[in-house]
RNA sequence: GGCCCCUUCAUCUAGCGGUUAGGAUUCCAGGUUUUCAUCCUGGCCACAGGAGUUCGAGUCUCCUAGGGGUCACCA
């Protein structure tokens, strides 16, 4: 079966490439039937925010990722981690220094000065004399002295790092709390992990952990490193290049398919396929096609994809999400016309709340340029004689003032412009948007007659 | 700096020794639309550079350059 897991620490809020590592994982799991795991990284006792992961849990739940069994957070697993260390220390695989951190920053700085690699010397590797007084020791495990340490990388093939570039790493605090690379290694194993989707960033990490992994015996999973998400300029993201948090997403009015459809597509490909649903890409998933190369973030795709769920999600569901967005269209019986009209032409919720609310809502005010340029000669008149006629002939569908339109500009000789362009500034108070008919359509015949009245006071008034 | 990874249009990518180097986004042009948007059609734009290997290289090898990652009692 197969086991991934998801493993923040709680520091701050979900990321974009953190969720795109997350689906990656999910992904991997649900298509395979396997599991998913959350688990919380929070063995530094100094920097964990309840908030924070607060903020991932509502990101999760947003975008729709459900992992399974309970969340698992280190902190509460110090007592496992103690017996391992306490079984590496009775194995001589371990072993305490009695290193202080000055004495240990001072050697960094020397090695640092001699252009050497800063690296633990290995002092107490061996040490069996009397420790010295009043210094609580870390704990070290002892890392293969030569030869090289590699690994099967599912994404970059075969992965070798000299045994050099590994020192005898801190596993334990002089506090007694365990250290990251130690806790991921022992979790994985304990949870039993068989496929381990991480970014690239961790690369250097996993070495560390298959010593580990080596002096415990356990077998190690498969490992995958995604390589980055870069910003727009090729740059690594950072908070400057903003909406990193996956809840400003949601607040900018994405759909959680949207963005996870952008994600999946970054860095991982099916063809010349772009649109996935959740149900394609749980088919067509897999990580050995994931791409080894850095990727860019590009809005501009983003902002497509989301355009095309909007125009493609049911009325129902984007009334309900309008909601938060100040739309408000529960017990208003005209849904579906109002969002047929205004849905292909937003790309985001934000817009499109904005188109629905300038059909809704009558003009605040017009846009003088589209007013000069409607309302030359008869234009007043005009309107006034179409009103008179959608009274005699009282519309009430789109085809309807559609076909009233027609009637008029037909039995007046006129272009359809000199009707429908004062007759949408009325309306609208700007030259473009939805179709008339449809607009009248759903404002009905007296808002119609009322708006038509309160573009010629304008007009008297200018 | 040491070590490691990466490199096809502006961007996301297809390609897995023989292709007019394909698709998508952006941009531009045309069509549809009373307008705008949608939609449709078309166009512009790429193998980082250099050596090899080969009948033949975007695809394999090496070098150079550029980009990135990492070197904690952080995760």
């Amino acid at each position: 079966m197969v086991v991934t897991r998801f493993a923040p620490s709680p520091t701050g809020y979900l990321h974009i490439g953190g969720l795109r590592t997350a689906l990656f994982n999910w992904l991997w799991a649900r298509k395979n039937q396997g599991k998913f795991l959350l688990r919380i990284e929070d063995t530094d006792l100094t920097r964990n925010s309840q908030e924070a992961l607060q903020a991932i849990l509502e990101a999760f739940e947003w975008v729709g990722l459900n992992y399974d069994g309970e969340v698992i957070y280190q902190s509460k697993r110090f007592d496992i981690y103690k017996k391992y260390i306490k079984q590496l220390l009775e194995e001589g695989k371990a072993y305490k220094c009695y290193m202080t951190k000055e004495e240990l920053d001072a050697l960094r700085q020397e090695q640092m000065a001699r252009g050497e690699r800063p690296r633990y010397d290995g002092r107490y590797r061996d040490f069996t004399g009397e420790p010295p007084a009043g210094v609580e020791p870390v704990i070290r495990i002892k890392a293969p002295q030569e030869g090289f340490i590699e690994f099967e990388d599912g994404i970059k093939g075969k992965v070798k790092i000299a045994a050099s570039e590994v020192d005898d790493f801190i596993i334990a605090r002089s506090d007694g709390t365990p250290t990251y690379n130690f806790v991921v290694a022992i979790d994985d194993y304990e949870m039993g992990l068989t496929d381990v989707i991480r970014g690239d960033d961790h690369l250097y990490n996993t070495p560390k952990q298959l010593v580990v992994y080596e002096a415990l015996g356990f077998k190690p999973p498969k490992f995958y490193h995604v390589a980055m998400i870069n910003n727009e300029q090729g740059k690594k993201l950072s908070k400057r290049d903003g909406a990193l948090d996956v809840m400003e997403y949601k607040r900018m009015g994405y759909l959680p398919e949207a963005l996870l459809n952008f994600l999946v597509r970054l860095g991982w490909s099916h063809g010349d396929q772009e649109i996935f649903s959740i149900d394609e890409m749980l088919e067509l998933f897999d990580p050995k096609n994931i791409n080894k190369s850095a990727s860019s973030y590009n809005l501009d795709k983003l902002l497509w994809l989301n355009a095309h769920y909007i125009k493609n999600s049911e009325n129902e569901k984007l009334a309900k999400l309008l909601e938060d967005f100040g739309v408000s269209l529960q017990n208003f019986d005209k849904i579906d016309a109002v969002l047929n009209a205004t849905k292909s032409r937003a790309k985001t919720l934000a817009d499109l709340a904005n188109e629905i609310n300038k059909i809704l809502n009558e003009p605040a005010k017009y846009s003088e340029k589209a007013v000069k340029k409607a309302f030359k000669g008869d234009a007043v008149q005009i309107l006034d004689e179409f009103v008179s006629l959608l009274k005699e002939l009282k519309p009430t569908t789109k085809e309807q003032y559609h076909d009233a339109m027609q009637k008029f500009v037909q039995s007046k000789e006129i272009g359809f412009g000199k009707l429908g362009q004062p007759l949408r500034v009325a309306l609208l108070g700007e030259m473009s948007g939805p179709g008339l008919d449809e607009v009248m359509a759903i404002l009905g015949l007296s808002e119609v007659e009322k708006r038509v009245e309160k573009i010629k006071k304008h007009l008297l008034g200018n």
